[in-house]
DNA sequence: CCCTGTCTACCTTCTGGTAGGGAGGCTGTC
DNA sequence: GACAGCCTCCCTACCAGAAGGTAGACAGGG
């Protein structure tokens, strides 16, 4: 049953709880060979160096990021809907603690401090995060389905920043709820139907 | 020259410093005494252990906050001008880099790997945060001084997390001025001068 | 036979923290 | 005024444990 998962993707699993909960400096070695029932150095087998672990960590996040994307425009067409579904995963997300926070968007708030590899990815992560929401709302914009206030870009970027901002407060307060209460107002806002 | 600050002042704002780079476990007492110009020894006289000198600074970020929440009342009334001053000052800190992301909210990231304590204190640092702001967002609402879509306090949330989510953005892109052009469609929306 | 994956054993450096001493300043008492 | 005592602050020296990481041996499978 431990099978379906090489060693090594159980413990990219298991680092990424432990960098969801406490960042870059919140896990060591010792913690991940705790989880995966593996010894220290066996880890360095996978992943030579923490720097390694994390940078493949990351970048791996960001092409699943990707992946997910990309399906979820296959399946849903309207721009506003996907707004909905971008928030409503990482609601759903937060609700049951199984990724209650985006890793790259805490990883951001230590970047001074980090290895600058993986400050790299992280950097990369937001610009593609940025790029594929600018996208949903400029075509929204065009066809009428999203009602902006300002030009995409900046709707974009505002909307990312909602995101990431009431994952932090979900957290600070410790209620998941907030979560959704917080969107709620800004995906309306978005709505043509509703337009003052 | 050096007795401006004492030693102890000196070692919070080293502190605090250091903290806003990498969180928590971004530092060590070897790195404030390294910065002070002191022994690692002697911060122990001042704050016996990381977390007594760590809740101390955050309990004192939170009085300061209270204070200058308090004086920016005394000369501001319109509460749309309490919005853009506040969003002004992280503008500002993070223009200069002087303080270029609120201690709180980096914590807040790392939450469930926070000493109990700490975590304590950061969550009152929000709830004061909020309290304001949903008390800004009110008065504004019922003086017909700002144009709000929901409730005071689903407001107050909400800009929150959006001036925490484009501190995020500014430290990830890199680029102080993302931070602003986050904040002005929203400072805007609120503004009942050019209400749909 | 070699390659993969794991192990034990070990290293170095850093971590937060302690013990104890010394210099300097204040204060009370003779 | 002198001096003892104490208090504050900083020091050197040390500690145990955790950090990331290395070396080398062993088992099993192709």
């Amino acid at each position: 049953m431990s099978n379906l998962l090489t060693t090594s993707d159980e413990i990219l699993a298991s680092a990424l709880t432990l960098i969801m909960s406490g960042g870059y400096n919140g896990f060591s070695y010792a913690d991940i060979a705790g989880v995966v029932g593996i010894r220290k150095a066996s880890i360095h087998h996978h992943f030579p160096s923490k720097v390694d672990l994390v940078r493949t960590l990351v970048k791996q996040y960001r092409k699943d990021a990707e992946v997910g994307v990309a399906a979820l425009e296959q399946g849903v067409q309207d721009p506003l809907e996907l707004l909905k579904a971008y928030a409503g995963h990482w609601a759903r997300c937060i609700e049951d603690s199984s990724r209650p926070f985006c890793v790259c968007a805490l990883l951001a708030s230590e970047l001074p401090a980090l290895p600058p590899e993986i400050a790299e990815e992280v950097k990369a992560f937001f610009r593609f995060l940025s790029t594929w929401l600018t996208s949903v709302m400029d075509r929204g914009s065009r066809e009428g389905a999203l009602n902006l206030s300002s030009q995409p870009r900046v709707e974009a970027e505002a909307f990312m920043a909602s995101v990431h901002g009431a994952m932090l407060s979900a957290r600070a307060y410790g209620t998941p709820e907030v979560f959704p209460a917080i969107l709620a107002p800004t995906l309306q806002r978005l709505s043509p139907t509703v337009a003052q």
